[in-house]
DNA sequence: CGACACATGTAACACGTTACATGATTTG
DNA sequence: CAAATCATGTAACGTGTTACATGTGTCG
């Protein structure tokens, strides 16, 4: 539903097509999620159909200019007046990743976690270069999106780091291998994580 | 993407039916995204349909296991071995909303942060609530998920404060009145935020 | 003119949700 | 037996992605 309600906010600064409007999707989150085009006409013609949105007659050239109804106004106030509910939030893949991996034979959770935080950590770096490029609080609608995305970044690190621990304490197999174990039982654990 | 490979994980650890698959993933996840049965049995056809999945001719009842296959077992391993793409995830709806709100007239951007904060701060206090009552480290898939959400909550309030003081700091009115400004001034910009 | 950006649309497909329909098995 | 739970499936719909088809305007 965010497209949706998205393209009814850019309406709700005056009537625009749908060119404009991917234009002005992607100027408001600078390509982070981008936008495809034909989405934004099926979409168009659905908020049409809901009475949301009408379709202007004037329009130059090929340009069909679409403008916010009364009863879109009154469903996008609706959208900005109640908080965005965590129930209603798609599943998280890679909390579900790890949850399965502990309880899969044959997986080496420490290994995964570690891949996703080398991966996670460039992510993060990436935003923070990108900010860093483009520091002019001119668009602030920009820098709330970047910086969300840095907080998230930071907040799945931390878990990620949280998830060894929790695993080291309780699963065993702590890195700096013990040397009281006998060299037949580390040669059958790291096997085990390796294959 | 992460119901296929959910399933694909738990058919993993050895042949199921539908029904217990469902049990298995709710099991995981302590229905945080409750996972509606219809789906499993669409998901499992396309499994099948794609050579992931094989339906075994027993099955007592009205039971009809499926077992992963080699190719099913492939695909697994390098959903666990790759690490999930922040360029793949889905939009942050309430970044998009909070961006919107920003270049759209007539939203008072500091109410609907205001309320968003409260709701997920409601929703944390439910998660360490629900983390309390449950303390029990046995079930550890579990316990990681429950963590996630918390990180994921605690990021998204330190990122709303964020987003309150930079507001506060560029576009002005600031909750504790100016005593310097003029009454009309400060009546034209209540009068705005109200509206 | 030819290439390129602007602009609109459609078709096919994957995924997810909800609701409904239908049996089989257990248990009070 | 009746009700609840177990178990499988289908239909309809909304949304999202990709790819394709088509036309217009501009500029070198």
């Amino acid at each position: 539903m965010s497209i949706r309600h998205s393209l009814l906010a850019l309406l709700g600064r005056g009537p625009a097509y749908g060119y404009q409007l991917r234009s002005a999707f992607e100027d408001a989150t600078r390509a982070t999620w981008p936008l495809n085009i034909g989405q934004v006409y099926t979409t168009l013609a659905r908020l049409e159909r809901d009475g949301l949105v009408r379709a202007l007659p004037e329009g130059e050239g090929s340009q069909r200019p679409y403008e916010i109804t009364d009863v879109g106004r009154a469903d996008l106030a609706e959208w900005f007046t109640t908080p965005v509910e965590h129930a209603g939030r798609p599943r998280d893949e890679l909390a579900i990743k790890l949850s399965l991996a502990l309880s899969t034979p044959g997986v080496d959770i420490r290994a995964v976690v570690q891949r996703q935080r080398t991966a996670t950590m460039r992510h993060l770096q990436d935003c923070v270069r990108l900010k860093r490029q483009d520091e002019n609080p001119r668009d602030l609608p920009w820098l709330l999106v970047i910086d969300a995305l840095i907080f998230q970044a930071e907040a799945e690190i931390r878990w990620l780091d949280h998830c060894e621990t929790t695993l080291v304490r309780h699963a065993g197999t702590p890195p700096p291998l013990p040397a009281t174990l006998p060299a037949a039982a580390t040669r059958a654990v790291s096997e085990r994580t390796t294959s």
